[in-house]
DNA sequence: GCCGTTTTCGGCCCGACTGTTTTCAGTCG
């Protein structure tokens, strides 16, 4: 059982009270725990075992037996109970922008409506608008909703919306009437995906800023807007939210629209104990005095904390390790020394060997690791024994021509079903770099994987597991595997843990580096790029470990070349 | 349902915008 499994059940719970119109208190403080587990850095499983569920943030003496349930059970009663007095589709309904708790609850309790299907059927017919409360316009706005979720049901990758974000906003700076252009959000937080994007403008004109905003060709539409804020849509379909305050507000509201929103309840909680208000405009006295604030750290410094940065404000502990000035000094993408798991033409990559290196050395790298595919991956045109050794010789001779960079013989070696290696150890010793990773027999059965994965790690010549889980966000989930288990086997084995830099893996997540690196597991953070335009992805990479809290001590492509090549001919023994 | 160097009961984060309303509820972030 994953933590993700109990705060899904208890986020359900939630979902069902509001449609049933509990009380908004106890439908939060189901949404709080729930949240609370799914951030937990360590086993939800552990903490049950050592009845120290309560030290979960929102978690007390109800929902510790709830959740203790679940995992000896595997089911919660009284969510059981909950889900006989309301239809599976009528969850469904608070999917649906516009749609919160008391919508669904009256859709589904005065029209009987059960499923989105027959909800659109009953706003195209005229039906919502005689409910109490409904109009012509809400139903409009429903049916607008209910278009939005079919078409864009999931959450866009941080990187597909990289370019238009940094466009959107140069534009806005370069319009005199804007003092400052600031992107906000779960984009400054560098989240793996994205619902929109918010940008925060600090102007003495918000009507002329919001004019041009409107008028700016990457915007195609204006869904509403306000005095000091604008929402539309880009023509690329993504929402992007606009918020215009003056200069004097600017950091508050950058911080404000920052979030997360959780982060942003605990500061005001935090605020609220200390006799102090915040809100987007700053922070507040009680009488009334708005303190003067230039940037963020001044406002967290007013709550007596030190600069949190973006990417940890997810209320996962920072605001406490920033009250007691322990919020770590994370890496940055200035901090990594080179790449260790980059394919070339040779299996399925696109560039040559010349190619990757070139890149390598214009961006300064020390080092770089060719990493391509074992024989078993024929798809990808895997390398036999005699390929990998014949690769190996050019290496060797690129290696004599060239200075600033060093190649690294290497190999992402297929882990096979039953856990033994795709080419021997013969092969495997003469290596720099040994990848181990997983592409074939997907669908084993958890205990098997985990098998599998662990027998792998337990070959004195891996030194790194790539992508660990598998998944493809938005495409294909993490295969069955114990997670927790891989990573306290990493540390027995000193296997180094990947996080793979490609946008749409992610794999270590931020949840499990963040778990991995605080048993002392290191990691490497890798493009596993297939192309030389791939290698970008480092930085996708490098966002994540920052919100896995990871420093440069934690990650061993930070190391100078021989530090690591002492620690890669050593750690193993 | 949770939580406490004011509290073990009575609070629980704050504001913009929309739509349906004549003063506010619902949604969203």
């Amino acid at each position: 059982m994953k933590n993700f499994d109990v705060a899904y059940a208890l986020e359900e719970i939630a979902a069902l009270l509001e449609i049933l119109g509990a009380d908004t208190f106890r439908v939060n403080a189901y949404r709080k725990a729930a949240r609370g587990v799914e951030g937990y850095p360590g086993d939800v499983e552990d903490l049950a075992r050592k009845d120290a569920l309560s030290l979960i943030p929102g978690v007390g003496p109800a929902l510790s037996a709830k959740i203790r349930e679940m995992l000896d059970t595997g089911s919660i009663r009284y969510l059981e109970e909950l889900r006989k007095q309301v239809p599976p589709g009528v969850l469904n309904f608070l999917a649906i922008p516009g749609i919160g708790g008391k919508t669904a609850s009256i859709l589904f309790t005065e029209l009987h409506l059960e499923s989105i299907e027959e909800l659109e059927n009953a706003a195209r017919a005229g039906l919502l608008r005689s409910l109490k409360g409904f109009g012509e316009k809400k139903e409009a706005a429903i049916l607008r909703g209910i278009e939005a979720f079919k078409k864009n049901a999931g959450r866009i990758l941080l990187a597909d919306v990289f370019a238009l974000a940094y466009d959107i906003r140069d534009a806005l700076n370069a319009h005199a009437a804007v003092q400052a252009a600031e992107l906000a959000g779960s984009f400054r937080r560098r989240r793996e995906t994205i619902k929109d994007l918010d940008l925060v403008v600090a102007s003495d004109h918000p009507e002329t800023v919001m004019d041009y905003f409107a008028s700016l060709p990457l915007i195609a539409e204006v869904t509403s807007r306000g005095d000091t804020k604008l929402s539309g849509k880009s023509r690329a379909g993504i929402s992007v939210d606009l918020r215009v305050v003056k200069r004097s507000e600017f950091a508050a509201a950058l911080l404000h629209l920052t979030g997360s929103a959780e982060h942003n309840a605990s500061l005001r909680g935090r605020a609220k104990d200390l006799g102090l208000k915040i809100n987007e405009y700053g922070v507040w006295s009680l009488d009334g005095f708005l303190f003067p604030t230039e940037e963020e750290a001044d406002l967290y410094s007013l709550l007596g904390l030190s600069f949190i940065p973006p990417e940890l404000r997810e209320n996962r502990g920072e605001i406490e390790a920033a009250a007691k000035d322990q919020i770590p000094e994370l890496i940055s993408l200035s901090c990594i020394r080179g790449d260790l798991h980059i394919h070339t033409r040779d299996s399925d990559g696109l560039g040559t060997i010349e190619q990757v290196a070139e890149q390598a050395v214009r961006w300064g790298y020390e080092y770089l690791a060719i990493t391509d595919h074992s024989r078993s991956l024929v798809i990808a045109r895997g390398l036999d024994a005699a390929r990998l050794k014949a690769q190996g010789e050019r290496i060797r001779r690129l290696n004599e021509e060239m200075e600033s960079v060093r190649l690294l013989c290497g190999v992402e070696v297929d882990i096979l079903p039953d856990g033994s290696l795709d080419h021997p150890d013969e092969v495997l010793e003469e290596l720099d770099v040994v990848i181990a990773s997983v592409h074939s027999a997907f669908r084993q059965d958890r205990q098997t994987m985990t098998r599998r994965i662990i027998r792998a790690m337990e070959n004195p010549h891996v030194d790194i597991v790539a992508h660990p889980t598998g998944r493809l966000i938005g495409r294909r989930d993490a295969y069955e595997v114990d997670i927790e288990e891989v990573i306290t086997a990493a540390k027995r084995t000193n296997t180094v843990l990947e996080i793979n830099a490609s946008p749409d893996r992610l794999d270590l997540s931020d949840v499990h580096a963040r778990m991995a690196a605080s048993l002392g597991v290191k990691i490497a953070i890798n493009s596993d790029g297939h192309s030389v335009a791939a290698m970008h992805d480092m930085q996708f990479g490098v966002f994540n470990a920052r919100r896995a809290w990871l420093t440069k001590e934690d990650v061993i492509n930070t190391m100078p070349l021989e530090t690591l090549q002492d620690f890669l001919a050593n750690h193993k023994k």
